[in-house]
DNA sequence: AGTCCGATTCGCT
DNA sequence: GCGAATCGGACTA
């Protein structure tokens, strides 16, 4: 018992402040296969792998919420240490979940997850208000969206904005190593989505990252895909 | 105080 | 593929 318990210990390393110090784009990749940990208030675990990621960067990058060097109370989190939680509501209704990373202004947006546990509570939170339509979602259409994720996670602005997901102390939400992890993963680079007023400048940019044949990703480039079977080939 | 709009999702055509 | 839902907050005056 004692022999279990210490192993799962080991193949599931939280992720520290030094793993998610870097910047921006080094990050987006990085946290790719990365798990998501999420502990709700009845102490149930949901898990999910990340399997897609946007870059935002500040500055320059017009697609960002902190273009040109804006600076204000909602998106104060993006100039937070690398590793705070920058989550956003957007439509009224949806909620963003991004992590800071080491630069000043610039997060990465997780947009997909894989469900790997909770994935009943995940059906839950997701059950749709409308009547007419009460059959089960599909496990990988769980967390294949920006703000799907947020639902299927109970991630709100009010609950989780701002908390540090390297700080131990902190039992909500936080990052691990993946144990199960196919070494053998591809990433395709490609564009945004949904910041088409950015101009088409810093939408084609190649910001957005996923992992090649993974079913839960929100938007697949398949011109981008055959262009990294050609560089691999 | 008023206007404008979004790093989206869903249901219907 | 299209339009509606829905509201916090930045920005203008």
């Amino acid at each position: 018992m004692i022999t279990k318990m210490s192993l799962e210990k080991s193949n599931c390393r939280r992720l520290l402040k030094e793993d998610l110090d870097k910047p921006c784009k080094e990050l987006a990749m990085y946290l790719l296969g990365k798990i998501l940990v999420r502990k709700l208030e009845d102490d149930k675990i949901l898990k999910g792998r990340i399997v897609e990621t946007e870059s935002y960067l500040g500055g320059e990058d017009k697609g960002s919420h902190s273009y040109s060097g804006r600076r204000t109370q909602a998106n104060e989190p993006m100039y937070m240490p690398a590793g705070t939680a920058y989550v956003y509501m957007t439509y009224g209704m949806y909620h963003c979940f991004n992590i800071s990373s080491k630069e000043p202004g610039a997060a990465v947006l997780l947009r997909a997850l894989e469900p790997i546990s909770g994935i009943e509570t995940m059906q839950k939170f997701r059950v749709r208000k409308v009547k007419s339509i009460q059959n089960e979602i599909k496990t990988t259409k769980l967390c294949d969206g920006p703000s799907k994720l947020c639902i299927s996670m109970n991630i709100t602005k009010q609950n989780l904005n701002k908390i540090d997901l390297t700080d131990l102390k902190n039992d909500k939400m936080w990052l691990e190593d993946d144990p199960d992890i196919d070494k053998e993963i591809r990433i395709v680079h490609t564009s945004r989505i949904g910041i088409a007023s950015a101009g088409v400048e810093w939408t084609i940019k190649p910001l957005r990252f996923y992992i090649l044949n993974n079913d839960s990703i929100s938007k697949r480039d398949k011109a981008a895909e055959e262009e990294l079977d050609f560089d691999i080939h």
